[in-house]
DNA sequence: TTGTAAAATGAATTTATGTTCATTTATTTT
DNA sequence: AAAATAAATGAACATAAATTCATTTTACAA
């Protein structure tokens, strides 16, 4: 007997992508799907229970990688400000090489598909961030008149315009963009 | 003879805006929005050639609202801390009170509807804090060593997720944090 | 090698959505 | 107040999308 292959799953959620991010989600049908991940349409309802469930599991699958990438190469024994730089530079770059996952991440959140307790996980991608923040008030080096939230919604929707100008427009992030980036997000927490 | 009645008009698109800030813009259907806004289905069409056109028509008018609120106030008498402090408020204001509006504007942005001038067209949104931005700079109060996009990027991408923030969960705009929140704003950009 | 069970297929079906149209209703003009 | 005209209606129709299913193909076990 034949076994199922996963590994089509994650062809799947890869011809998702392409299509939510050039047409929306709006603009994603099963045959168009079927289509550009090389499968019949039948298949996706072998390996999926309805469109519904897809974009469910599509969106746990991309939301923990994302979550996995955020923190990546940060280690607490490094001067916080190196460290902050890291978290900062990873968001970007996160943002921009896997942009269409983060546009299926944001349409997603804003669609007839999302749950209660979706919504209640997307907040936990922000603790890492959050510890970090909080280290840095330890340290003295960071405002500690403004709270862990403000100071974390200033540098993450900075990053977030940044990437966005980056791949939809001509502003390009070079390194040296990168560093005057990170000098502007420093200059506004810094104590 | 009857004559139409063009307050209908604005009618559907505020149904529109309710529907697709709660449903996102795949949510949205021709009898639903036709219930919504308390019009029969055909009705839609003595005012709408279809459907593309409605949003079509819908997106120029929610553009040119948001538009004219962003600069309202701004004088070049007053000192330049001050008129930037009042395109912030603008903006953060608009944000939050017209949140519907933003949520629409953004993800029409990435819909299978946008057309190439449109695209065009919404950049013509920045142009006038462009204008601001480049006289704190000839008058030596703000980075020169940045280019004016950083800048822009700088401040919309934090007030939209103080917005965002305010709307969507529990953390809320108060005008101490809006006070905090143009200092950190300040500090980041100033000389 | 061959039988078998499940995967894979895509045409057929069902369901949902956009659009049209014959009919009714409201407003204006004479 | 009656005629004329266009708006308004919503059921009917056309189209497109989601889902199913009879059939074919494939991988594995005997």
């Amino acid at each position: 007997m034949r076994s199922k292959d996963y590994g089509k799953v994650e062809l799947v959620y890869e011809a998702g992508l392409e299509l939510i991010s050039r047409e929306g989600i709006a603009g994603l049908t099963m045959k168009g799907l079927a289509a550009r991940s090389g499968v019949a349409t039948g298949t996706l309802y072998i390996y999926f229970r309805s469109k519904e469930e897809l974009f469910h599991r599509m969106y746990l699958y991309y939301r923990n990688r994302s979550l996995d990438r955020f923190m990546q190469g940060y280690d607490p024994v490094e001067p916080f400000r190196i460290g902050l730089k890291k978290v900062f530079v990873n968001y970007l770059t996160h943002r921009i090489e896997h942009h269409s996952e983060s546009i299926f991440l944001e349409q997603y959140y804003r669609s007839p598909y999302i749950t209660e307790e979706q919504n209640a996980l997307a907040e936990a991608m922000k603790h890492p961030v959050y510890e970090v923040i909080k280290r840095g008030k330890r340290e003295m080096l960071i405002k500690n008149d403004i709270d862990d939230e403000m100071l974390f919604l200033a540098m993450i929707g900075f990053v977030r315009e940044l990437a966005d100008e980056h791949v939809t427009k001509q502003y390009k992030m070079t390194p040296e963009r990168i560093e005057k980036a990170f000098q502007l997000a420093w200059d506004m927490i810094k104590m």
